[in-house]
DNA sequence: TGTACATCAGTGAACGCGCGTTCACTGATGTAC
DNA sequence: TGTACATCAGTGAACGCGCGTTCACTGATGTAC
């Protein structure tokens, strides 16, 4: 048994988080293998003794941020068994909102960076897509005060945050986008707040 | 002079109706210049009589929806001198938010078919996109009654508007997307009625 | 402890295909006389 | 009115390039003895 045991596995795991950072900032189609095979030390050829196709690679890359940030907001929304309070809800939405996960093109949420690519790719990388917005509905919902309203309200919030930063990352004028994400986090807070 | 005065532009306007629904349902890369030819029934040779490049395409299919649609939507916000009411806002984010606009992928928004294409491409089309982005705002802007918040509110009500549909979109359970589609809609008409 | 061997992660050249783009040519049509 | 001509939108074959993928080979490393 040549090389370490884990030695494969670490290469491949260097692999993915390389391609998840390409893809975040460049999108399916204009990463090439060459691109993420050179940036983890690597040559081209050897890509195909870890994955099936690029395709492969994407889905694997998709899902890594899930079992990341996706498994941390599930866990905090729902560790402590009762419901994790609104505090939650509010770090959350500060968070998803700010100049910095606006800035972070390297390690911002795929829901941002890749909602065309998801939108034409297989079922399975859909598949985690949804599992991701679930994660993050499921840590609103779960915080909010209003229960009546709590769920619609929970995705409605989703899609204040997912939406105020997809169009500000769109927007060419930098101004104009911090004041649409400026714009969204106040009304999210606001929605989170009201009774 | 042969052929009518007009023919070649027809022939230009062709190609580009047909590109805008190619690219709004599949994406910028997807859609190669045979398909488009073979759509609007000519051949692949002829593209480059009329455009200097696939780029140059996108850019007036863009901006082709934005002459359209984009100068509806200011043409009511602003056509009788005084504020549209706050109609005209209920009308456009019921539109927007509709099952129809859901299930149109020909004649969608481009602000939820191409965000990614649009972060990612020359200033020129991110400016179309900024100005349907404007054209949407002011309509909401001019239209609420709440003045002292209308501008943050205006633009909360885009984020949600296109966010809530980017999502839908993006969702391979369509019960789900659904119900993504509804809570938004529920939430905007609520931001826009709120005193 | 030291040496020969077997394994397999990694190499790098090559293949094949598709697509954007170019270009010499065609032929339908409006105009001149 | 009819005919020859000039124009130019459209044709279709070909080019060139890049990228995903394949494959025969290499050489570093753990194991057997």
């Amino acid at each position: 048994m040549p090389y370490a045991k884990d030695h494969k596995q670490k290469t491949r795991a260097r692999i993915i988080e390389v391609a998840r950072v390409l893809f975040n900032r460049h999108g399916f189609q204009d990463v090439t293998i060459n691109m993420i095979m050179s940036e983890s030390n690597l040559t081209r050829g050897g890509f195909y003794n870890h994955f099936e196709s690029k395709e492969a690679l994407y889905r694997s890359a998709v899902s890594s941020f899930l079992m990341g940030r996706g498994a941390q907001w599930r866990a905090e929304a729902g560790v402590d068994t009762g419901n994790p309070g609104p505090d939650m809800a509010r770090q959350m939405i500060d968070g998803y909102l700010s100049a910095e996960h606006l800035g972070d093109l390297d390690g911002q949420c795929p829901m941002i960076a890749l909602p065309s690519d998801i939108a034409r790719a297989n079922p399975q990388v859909q598949g985690a897509y949804q599992e991701l917005l679930t994660a993050m509905v499921s840590l609103f919902e779960g915080s909010l005060d209003d229960t009546e309203h709590s769920r619609q309200k929970a995705l409605s919030l989703a899609a204040l945050c997912v939406g105020g930063m997809i169009l500000a990352r769109t927007l060419p004028n930098s101004e104009l986008a911090n004041e649409v994400r400026e714009a969204a986090l106040t009304q999210a807070q606001s929605i989170a707040n009201a009774a």
